[in-house]
DNA sequence: AACCTATATGAATAATGATTCATGTTTCAT
DNA sequence: ATGAAACATGAATCATTATTCATATAGGTT
């Protein structure tokens, strides 16, 4: 019995309900598009509901139509943002030719979606200190997702044997912060030179002597 | 001329002082433990000044004497972590046999660190959005350190070229995450297996077919 | 037109918690 | 012993803000 329920025979006076009709659906946008915006320059303590409806151009009101509270758009954009990086990786990864390859192509798709949505950075990591469980889940999916790519792979016999779901969390974390020094706080590197240099540390290692 | 300077002839009724003697030194530090414990446990925002000093055992105003606010008690512990951590893996390093190696027990060693210290880990990721410069110079000092090192490998022969300043981000990032899943998350996946397919992916990469 | 539901409004509420400061206590050099 | 500097105290201040709710408007159906 979730704050968030629509039952049919509701005795609740008010709460967050689901838009029924195209207005309300627009309006729930536009709240959401200014909470992204407000949560990624202010952050999510400095934002406050008013500065979100005022940017999304709603009385203070409306915000509590939509969502539960504060939290609960957080928690929506994040969900939101999963959902569409997740869609954005697969679309550029098709086509690869090997895993390697697939890994380095998704490692410059997620550069790229980066530096077009330098906010999705900043929420996606403060929602760890807001509702942890939402930051878990967003790992565990692309995890998830990820780990049934590297075991095909393995299958496949492209990959050496090894721990995939420690690559797993490896790979995700060079992408994370190659993300964030070179794409989100200086761009003082070009994207081939970062994607020569993970393709050749993701073929051959680092070290010279290959033995 | 911040809220933190202590020149002689210093008009300002009050402020944050450092202690002067036996007896203040001892009060700082209980506060800042105290701090640490309440940043790691309930968050920067959730923690209140009431319960750092409630957990010190000393009064409320005492904070003030030595801290200029909350943040300022922020940026002293990460400060203070990352001198420990560089001091704790320059420990361990010592002794590697190749660079290779040396990556592979720095990150046990960070690990073990982690697993040790978790509120360390949870405190580092919060200043980002307390003060982010603090959390830039706290990368940007571990990657001047491991830029060195990394160049005087290469010099050496040890290491593939390569742009070592993006090499040396990625591993940043593999370290961050494993640790955050593997030392912080869950422990279910013994150490050594992660050492070892860690030293295999630096060692030879992740592809099979090494050409 | 009458009516019902969904949607929109923003002043008022209510709780919180960081910071200040006037006062009291301890330490220690002389 | 004594005075001054360092240290300790916690009630009071002050500002901030998330959330509620009573009321008003819009859209569409009969």
């Amino acid at each position: 019995m979730t704050a968030n329920e629509q039952g049919a025979g509701e005795t609740a006076i008010q709460g967050p309900r689901k838009p029924k009709t195209a207005r309300g659906k627009k309006t729930r946008a536009k709240i959401l598009r200014a909470a992204e915006e407000c949560f990624g320059t202010l952050g999510y303590h400095q934002a406050g509901i008013t500065d979100i409806t005022r940017y999304a151009g709603v009385a203070l009101g409306s915000f509590y139509s939509y969502f539960s509270g504060k939290e609960d758009a957080m928690r929506e954009l994040v969900r939101e943002m999963g959902y569409n990086l997740r869609a954005h990786l697969a679309q550029n990864v098709a086509g690869a030719t090997d895993r390697v390859d697939a890994e380095v192509r998704g490692l410059r798709a997620f550069l790229e979606y980066i530096r077009d949505h330098p906010w999705m950075y900043r929420i996606l990591q403060e929602v760890q200190f807001v509702d942890e469980a939402v930051y878990r889940e967003y790992y565990d999916t692309f995890s998830e997702h990820y780990a049934r790519l590297l075991s095909e792979a393995t299958q496949a016999g492209e990959l050496r044997p090894g721990n995939n779901q420690v690559r797993n969390w490896a790979l995700m974390g060079m992408g994370h912060f190659l993300g964030m020094r070179f794409a989100l706080w200086e761009q003082d590197v070009p994207m081939d030179e970062i994607i020569k240099t993970m393709d050749d540390l993701l073929r051959h290692g680092l070290a010279r002597s290959d033995q």
